[in-house]
DNA sequence: TTGCGTGCAAAGGTTTTGCATGGCA
DNA sequence: TGCCATGCAAAACCTTTGCACGCAA
């Protein structure tokens, strides 16, 4: 995991430790580039690109793209898959993105998978709409 | 439907036609652009952006983000969107966009209102999977 | 005439690439 | 030592914005 093949660098390290820690988050790279610059190692935006290019490619951070001109969120699942089947609920009205843990997810993936042999990559997949707190706001 | 209170150009009515022709389709902004760059009439970049905008919030198109990455694409619905709920299945490996008419989507609908709160905007959201005969190829 | 629509140019912001340097094995 | 990883700078990219002009009503 992580880094296939190559060396192992502080950089790797330092960014997975982080990414780790923030599982369940959702962060953009300017997110990661912020938490780092303060550090007394700051680690550069060239690098977090390439090192989140690995781990979407080898399955342990989900990437996003909600909207235009916003940028990509990254989210950590790890390899080990720990995290509990879960909708990605966008609000359109906060910009939040929400998880929503729902055995629904689970119906629903079998239901299109022998009703209309869809495989259905839920992971991926984001629900827009407008989030309680809006709507009630 | 399509300008609202303005005035009614001949860009708009090429573009619209372009669309409507197109139904079912997805398009990006580079390739309304480039079918219309060939014309004799060609419509600005800008123009085509600002249409889409109005479009896209009068309904009558909608607008994705792929995970391709780059650029939007756009479908065009019309004003019968009001029929048969249908799931928007994007193929990940023949890359097509299905249309599954399902009534479990008003149910899910139903749920995620009921039990979290969450409004969901279904015609917005795409599914992301690998359908039926790119499974079984 | 009024003022919206158009489109060129340029900005805005995110992500990628070129290339010299640094660091791991 | 060999080679990959790093990161600065700059490019590439889509999309939005500023502004003067044109055109519909």
């Amino acid at each position: 995991m992580g880094s296939r093949g190559g060396y192992r660098t502080r950089q790797q390290e330092e960014l997975l430790a982080f990414l780790r820690a923030s599982r369940g988050e959702h962060l953009t790279a300017a997110d990661i580039r912020d938490h780092f610059s303060g550090c007394d190692r700051p680690i550069g935006t060239t690098t977090i690109y390439r090192q989140l290019e690995r781990l979407v490619e080898d399955g342990s951070v989900r990437r996003y793209l909600l909207e235009t001109g916003d940028s990509a969120c990254y989210e950590y699942v790890g390899a080990d898959q720990l995290n509990a089947p879960h909708f990605h609920c966008k609000c359109e009205r906060c910009g939040r993105l929400l998880h929503v843990s729902c055995e629904e997810l689970s119906a629903l993936e079998a239901h299109l998978l022998s009703h209309h042999g869809f495989a259905w990559n839920s992971g991926k997949t984001v629900f827009y709409g407008v989030c309680g707190e809006c709507r009630n706001a």
